[in-house]
DNA sequence: CCATAACCTGACCATCCGGTCAACAAAAAT
DNA sequence: ATTTTTGTTGACCGGATGGTCAGGTTATGG
């Protein structure tokens, strides 16, 4: 046995997991409780760190939650390389649902801050969706519209397509609580998740032209 | 002239106008500060009144806030009478996205309430959820179903398409102030909310293969 | 006109919350 | 080994918040 087995930690070890743990147990208390609901002493509790330990790593309340949410923001770009390189809308925008809706299963405090966050008026990520969404955005709508032109959709509006696409998508994240309910208040199972995935891809690939209507 | 221009008003008549003044005031901040965030005293300046004449209206934020989620509620409900007496999925579910657009544009406040107060577990209306909105759903289930029995729709799950037809109206409430940032900043027009109507209806229908797909 | 009930509100209070700080512990640098 | 830097935490503070209340005003019923 080595001698070490209650090493000491390195420094920068200690930042990382502490930090780690509080932006995990922020994330879910302000998602369950909202930015207004949530109090940093639950938040520290939740961690397990006294609540003076998370101002050591966070001045501010605004700062902790301002991490939390350009975390998400992050995973959400992500999603979006299933976009990229695809060869036809069928696979590219199939591939988008399948992604954002394990997103929203396996991120779900994730989903509900941004949610809120937007629905109050984004007043700390508004440059990030004057800057990096707009043009994220313009992009998909350009690849769209190319899909179309070629034939390969119907003539929809591209925008409206992508409002659609996070609004149902994300809706399995910020309602989940609905549907449980709706669902006997049992989570839906993996065979659930599937068929609600295919459900969603099913009717939106078709709805654009892109499927064959049998 | 009469001679009460200055009428004294009767009792009935204030408690009517003070609820809804109070009522009206709650929703606004409510909806733009969640739960949490809200102040009586807030929404006391927003409805012009001094706070003790909120406490004497309302005895606690808490009652406030719950007559303010069940009067959106009874909205809610009374869009699903366009579901109803319809001939067929077309005239049904397209009268229902059009009402539904409709309440997401007069009432994004009310919108937002809802969906914040679904998204932190429903802590008031979790009843609601449980017998009169499962009800609900269960119906409309019933009545999509038949319509699949009929050949009138593609088999798609009804559970889904209600689902997708939920999140992709109530998006343009919720996420609303996203999707303006996206339209260089302005509300969405007249002409605006009207395309946007018809591109939900038209991939929705089309999609569920209620509509020849051209 | 009077009495009662309903309505109104400034001032006040107990509690809670974000944030601070001083004193200490542990690791890293010297 | 000693110093310095980084991490830890209980105790504390000022301000804000939900809620109360006493004393006033206004309508209504008799």
């Amino acid at each position: 046995m080595t001698a070490d087995q209650t090493r000491p930690m390195r420094r920068a070890e200690i930042r990382r997991e502490n930090e780690k743990l509080i932006l995990l147990a922020a994330e879910k208390v302000f998602a369950e409780a909202g930015y207004g609901g949530a109090t940093m002493q639950i938040i520290a509790d939740v961690a397990g760190l006294p609540k003076a330990n998370l101002h050591y790593y966070f001045a501010t309340k605004e700062e902790l939650y301002r991490r939390v949410v350009q975390d998400i923001f992050e995973i959400w770009l992500h999603a979006a390389d299933s976009f990229d390189a695809a060869p036809g809308p069928v696979e590219g925008i199939g591939a988008y649902i399948t992604a954002k809706m394990e997103i929203s299963r396996r991120h779900p405090y994730g989903s509900k801050v941004w949610a809120s966050e937007v629905m109050h008026g984004a007043p700390v990520i508004q440059d990030y969706l004057e800057t990096t969404l707009r043009d994220w955005t313009e992009g998909r709508i350009a690849v769209i519209q190319r899909w179309i032109n070629a034939g390969q959709l119907a003539p929809i509006d591209p925008r409206h397509l992508l409002y659609m696409l996070w609004a149902t998508t994300q809706h399995y994240a910020d309602f989940g609580h609905q549907i449980e309910t709706l669902n006997k208040g049992k989570p839906l199972t993996d065979a659930q998740w599937k068929a609600a995935t295919e459900s969603v891809k099913t009717i939106i690939l078709r709805g654009i032209g892109a499927l064959q209507s049998p």
